[in-house]
RNA sequence: GGGCCGAUAGCGCAGUGGUUAGCGCACCCGCCUGAUAAGCGGGAGGUCGGUGGUUCAAGUCCACCUCGGCCCA
């Protein structure tokens, strides 16, 4: 029974000589201070602080202590730059993802982590110091990276955090730390241990300008304009095959590589064949490039010999054209006829395949470049030149000496440093490898072992690893770990030893790594340690540092294994797409190489980022945008609900009109919260037994929301976001906001507060709230814990929602039998509706309380029963609605004649029974004599 | 140039080979003024990237092409 004193009394006003009443005090309006408007940009900033003052992380690590663990292993981004949208969806849906496991129940630690070495930084410091590399010492070189690194991992540190990415910011795992480089050699120490460490001569792409071997992850293709040549070697010796005077053609878009010529290489299964010609005589080329080879030049063909196949001229000897030495004919399977003369100029020294290929024939490797590409002292022609130079010297001299058959310009796709963005050359040098060849059995085995999402992904990791060629680990840089190898100077040995690395290991875990370049090799070698080989004691430190890839690739071991709330392997690894040859790629091999076992259970990869017409964004075009405007213009939560509502696993768009439009979908959540907030003003149900549900309409709407939940969860466990916003947009548009929450406004509004109807609706309101309220806080993180502190709720509820748990369902029973009536009277209510519609149209009425709707339904229909006239009036929110059978569903509406009730506007033919009352219905009536 | 992925309404997304291809937003036209810088109703909007094929039947399967993306050369 409500007090007495709470009960609002009717205010009556005297108009004309009648009474009007403004019944308004009488109704449950509702009432709630939530904003209608987030103000997001300004309000985020308030929720990160209480978060922070709360100490929300650690609170979830202490009440998820005894939990069973979830780790998304992160992937380091590169510390050096603002984020940008493509970093901000990756740790956007990482985010989501963590939280919606804690969600489920689990303990989701999220040590987030730095990749802090490498070129780009060391090529700011070098550019904010003003220096070139050589005018350095390399410990202050280093602590310059170390400081630009830490900069910029500050800086992201809050970017990060802005957009509410919760974890160990306070903890993260960065790359320059002593300890995680200490993991990292260990981790080098178990290759060596397992013999997958060489060092060899080979053709690395080699940056002049960088001075520096590149990987081919740090290779980039651009258009490059270069002077090709056809060379014409004269033959030598063909043992009497080839006509005298013969001369094999080459095509060579690099003509400084002409002086570390050693070879011309063949197909084996192409045909070749000799052609007279006016012009230049007998010339020996691939016959199916003859006639395109003879426009080119403008030969006039006098007739031809052969045709041999390819494997019929090996051993043919021609000679250099101006070096004058002996360049044999060999074979090869990458030489083809699509291109050049079907007759390939073999360097070794300039070229993978021409490598291999000279390695099978033993050939020289000629490498006349130094580490500026300036060719060494002693080379003919070109020496002290650097290479481009050079070009022009080799042309004329060809020209001179008559070997140049024609020389065209040709623009093409060629190799850039990604730094520096020159051109990058193949140069044999000296290098560190890990062998890819003995791991690539288990690293294929160990691909089956994990679940790849998108599936596709499997066979593209396989399709990686089997291509790929051993892996250049060595980078002649200094900002990086260490390569702890020493070179005896007595027998010239380089010595790599496991049990050496990994005291050298323990060394640098506890001082850092910059004690390399400070200290002489006593400091890192234990007493008495001899070179391996020779015993002599004089050993000098190398001093070239790791790739990179092995940094982030180590992370595996460094990160997970040993801390307290991780554990190995992860459960999940997270990067665009582009990281199967990258992170993921270097994950696995370190993985397997020292534990023979993926380093992860699941990789799940999102696509790239585009701009509004699916094209890649790039600061020259202008068409970036940064996440951190959209935080300022729109909030956090609408560019997490934009990650949420992408189907991140193709790429995805970005636009100014996808974010109004996702800040007109946040409105509509937002404001369908207020309204249940509004009506749950004063609801003290919370953690309370729930009544059964007797109204059809709530029963329907419970499981509707059941349903829904149902299907949140399968989407949140494939990580189908997108699929969880559609939905819960359909939910709060479709039912919620345009079907139950518009009928029941009439009983939350006009019942009597303690009326059992009303009750039971508001302790449905109450679950509907709890349930979206949960089920969004992994997306909306900021609303929903707004949304949470508004909701009613028990006196001992956590401090926020984000250390709730899914919510259990409440089962109602809902049958079979149920859904078929109301999926009917739904399909009867849009009938209903358009025929309102049309007298609306023609100002017959105008809302739909005034219509009274006469509907015909199929004889095939179920009949309609007095339950179900009372059910869809209101749920159509009619007058009255009058049904017979007939042949097809239609409805007609016209005006009613009742009156309307003053109180709760609906036209009834009880208006005015009672005499006190004469503007009111009975119902009505009933209810202000309960609550007076 | 090669491998992989993608293209459905202006935008975001659904669509087992089987009615006239759907949903939400935006848009247009109304209603309401007791969710009010809200709410409700109705309407319009598509050569399913293109061309060919398989099939009784193709958005869906196949081939080729175009455009875009990732990776490799």
């Amino acid at each position: 029974m409500v007090p007495r004193h709470d009960v609002p009394y009717a205010r009556g006003v005297i108009l004309f000589r009648r009474v009007i009443m403004d019944y308004r005090p009488t109704l449950q309006l509702p009432k709630t201070s939530f904003p209608m408007k987030g103000n997001l940009p300004a309000k985020e900033p308030e929720w990160l602080a209480a978060w922070a003052a709360q100490g929300l992380y650690q609170a979830q690590r202490e009440q998820r202590a005894h939990d069973e663990k979830f780790v998304l292993h992160d992937g380091p981004p590169y510390a050096n730059g603002d984020i940008h949208t493509g970093t901000a969806l990756n740790k956007i849906l990482k985010d989501m993802i963590n939280r919606y496991w804690t969600l489920a129940g689990y303990d989701v630690a999220y040590v987030p982590g730095w990749d802090t070495h490498g070129l780009p930084i060391e090529m700011r410091a070098l550019k904010q110091l003003g220096v070139s590399q050589h005018q350095i010492d390399p410990v202050a070189l280093r602590k310059e990276c170390a400081a630009v690194a830490r900069h910029y991992i500050g800086l992201m540190t809050q970017e990060f955090q802005r957009l509410g990415i919760l974890g160990d910011w306070e903890h993260p795992y960065i790359t320059m730390s002593p300890e995680y480089e200490g993991a990292e050699l260990e981790v080098f120490a178990a290759m060596v241990e397992k013999g997958l460490i060489y060092r060899d001569l080979k053709p690395v792409y080699w940056c002049p300008h960088c001075e520096t071997a590149l990987a081919e992850g740090e290779i980039e293709y651009h258009n490059h304009r270069s002077r090709a040549i056809y060379v014409a070697f004269p033959v030598k010796d063909s043992g009497d095959l080839l006509p005298a005077g013969t001369r094999a053609v080459i095509w060579t878009t690099t003509p400084w590589t002409i002086p570390a010529n050693v070879a011309i290489a063949l197909n084996p299964d192409i045909l070749y064949q000799v052609v007279e010609t006016k012009e230049f005589g007998f010339l020996l080329v691939a016959v199916d490039l003859t006639e395109t080879l003879a426009q080119k030049m403008g030969w006039t063909m006098v007739r031809t010999y052969g045709p041999w196949p390819g494997r019929e001229l090996e051993g043919v000897i021609t000679t250099h054209p101006y070096l004058g030495h002996d360049v044999p004919l060999i074979l090869g399977d990458h030489v083809t006829s699509e291109s050049g003369t079907g007759l390939v100029h073999t360097a070794p020294g300039h070229g993978m395949e021409d490598f291999e290929a000279g390695r099978q024939y033993h050939l020289s490797v000629v490498q006349p470049l130094n580490d500026q590409g300036i060719y060494v002292d002693g080379t003919p022609l070109v020496a002290g030149l650097f290479y481009q130079d050079a070009n022009a010297v080799v042309i004329d001299k060809l020209q001179e000496v008559g070997a140049l058959l024609l020389e065209e310009p040709l623009e093409h796709q060629y190799a850039h440093c990604w730094r520096c963005k020159n051109p990058v050359i193949f140069r044999a040098t000296q290098q560190w490898f890990m062998s890819i060849d003995r791991v690539r059995e288990k690293l294929t085995e160990a691909t089956y072992s994990v679940k790849w999402d998108p599936e596709w992904g499997g066979d593209r990791m396989r399709q990686m690893v089997e291509n790929r060629q051993d892996w250049c680990l060595s980078r002649q840089r200094v900002w990086g770990v260490p390569i702890p190898a020493f070179y005896c100077q007595s027998c010239h040995t380089a010595v790599l030893d496991a049990p050496l690395i990994r005291h050298i290991a323990g060394i640098i875990s506890q001082e850092g790594a910059d004690l390399w370049w400070q200290q002489g090799p006593e400091h890192f070698l234990p007493e008495d340690y001899k070179c391996p080989e020779c015993g002599s004691r004089d050993l000098v430190q190398e001093h070239d540092i790791f790739d990179v890839w092995l940094d982030s690739g180590s992370s595996q071991a460094a990160v997970l294994a040993g801390h307290r709330h991780l554990k190995w392997p992860a459960d999940l690894v997270l990067e665009g797409n582009d990281q199967y040859r990258g992170w993921f790629n270097s994950l696995l091999t370190t993985a397997v190489a020292a534990k023979d076992q993926a380093p992860y259970h699941m990789v799940l990869t999102h696509g790239m980022v585009l701009d509004k017409s699916g094209q890649e964004m790039h600061k020259s075009l202008g068409n970036t945008i940064d996440p951190m405007d959209i935080v300022a213009q729109y909030g956090a939560d609408i560019l997490r609900l934009w990650v949420a509502s992408s189907d991140y696993r193709n790429d995805v768009r970005i636009s100014d009109e996808i974010l109004r439009q996702l800040g007109e979908s946040y409105r509509k959540i937002r404001n369908t919260f207020r309204f249940l907030l509004g009506n749950l003003a004063g609801f003290d149900g919370a953690g309370k037994a729930r009544p059964h549900l007797a109204d059809p309409l709530n029963r329907w709407i419970v499981h509707t929301v059941n349903s829904w939940s149902g299907e949140a969860r399968v989407s949140y466990e494939g990580y189908a976001f997108h699929q969880v916003v559609h939905s819960l947009l359909h939910l709060v548009t479709t039912d919620l906001s345009s079907v139950y929450l518009d009928v029941i406004k009439d009983r939350l509004y006009t019942l009597a507060p303690n009326d059992p109807l009303r009750q039971e609706t508001l302790y449905v309101l109450h679950y509907i709230l709890d349930v979206m309220m949960r089920l969004v806080a992994p997306i909306l993180v900021f609303t929903s814990d707004e949304v949470y502190q508004y909701a009613p709720k028990e006196a001992d509820a956590p401090m926020s929602v984000h250390l709730l748990r899914w919510p259990d369902v409440w089962a109602v029973g809902y049958t079979p039998e149920e859904d078929e009536r109301m999926t009917r009277m739904l399909r009867y209510r849009e009938v209903v509706l358009k025929a309102l519609e049309r007298v609306r149209a023609d100002k017959t009425i105008g809302n739909a309380l005034e219509g009274v709707v006469t509907l015909t339904i199929p004889v095939s229909d179920p009949p309609f029963t007095k339950e179900d006239r009372a059910l869809l009036t209101e749920m159509t929110m009619a007058a009255d609605i009058v049904a017979h059978v007939g042949e097809t569903l239609e409805a007609h509406a016209e005006r009613t004649t009742w009156q309307r009730c003053e109180r709760c506007w609906r036209y009834t033919p009880d208006v005015g029974t009672h005499e006190e009352y004469p503007d009111l219905c009975e119902r009505c009536h009933d209810v202000l004599q309960v609550m007076l």
